[in-house]
DNA sequence: CCATTACGATTACGCCTGTAATCTGAACGC
DNA sequence: GCGTTCAGATTACAGGCGTAATCGTAATGG
């Protein structure tokens, strides 16, 4: 039985850690999508695209890192980056923070929201209907 | 001195202002269930559960007038601060904001993740079908 | 071997955030 | 009137974040 006030630094396999930041996700966004990778490769991936430079991907990877959100494989003389924790824990994480703080941790409220919000095109609501379906069953 | 600090952005009447922080937020739920208030009634709301003491209180509301989410009205010799901007413009905001960083800002999979992740209760999806049947009219 | 590269590591630095303590001035009790 | 009190205003300060330059060092091309 786990006190959940266990706050030190236990990596549990599988679920988010430190709390990533914004410019800490673009890089682990990258690494989701393909990886291992180097530090040039996730460069290559968003420097341009954000505005960055090499230093800068390498001090996000580092600190990803420290966090417990990467891992490094050295290869020579460079590391391979490969995530640590798994993209829909990430998101997992964030969304339900997201309906805890501004829906009472409901998730109907939220739904109304972007409903009324029109936020919702029909694909989405297709798509919505189609789980709710596969939910029923 | 010319540091070039970013020069004042001006608002809009209505929508989302100059991105609220975790702790300021928790002021601006109090002031959205009712408003105006006082510094003293808003750390009655609040500091006992967050561990705050009143000057933490009054440091909030101050950067929260000074981004423009507030607006003070004299009151004798204390303020009575208002909401200037709408919870639902917040919350709307936000809500896209995740849904953009996370879901490539489609809601769907944001649904699904719920689903999967058993955020959804029963009377969620109750209330979300109800949703849906009312949007198809 | 040696100069150049190509890396990660270390350091930098200003802004924002969380969390207050202190200052200043007006109102109130006496 | 005058000190006490209670507001807001000003100042503080550490840690996180965004963004990077610089340092130290190991590999590499000659």
């Amino acid at each position: 039985m786990a006190t959940k006030t266990d706050a030190a630094r236990d990596e549990g396999p599988g679920q988010g850690a430190e709390r990533i930041s914004e410019a800490e996700h673009a890089v682990m966004e990258v690494l989701w999508q393909r990886s291992p990778q180097t530090a040039a490769d996730v460069c290559e991936a968003v420097c341009k695209q954000r505005g960055w430079s090499i230093p800068t991907v390498k001090t996000l990877l580092s600190r990803l890192v420290q966090k417990g959100a990467l891992e490094t494989q050295p290869d020579g003389r460079r590391y391979l980056y490969t995530p640590l924790i798994a993209r829909s824990a990430y998101v997992g994480t964030e969304s339900k923070r997201l309906v805890e703080r501004l829906f009472g941790g409901r998730a109907a409220p939220l739904f109304a929201h972007l409903a009324q919000a029109e936020a919702l095109t029909p694909d989405d609501i297709a798509e919505i209907e189609r789980l709710l379906r596969e939910m029923k069953k």
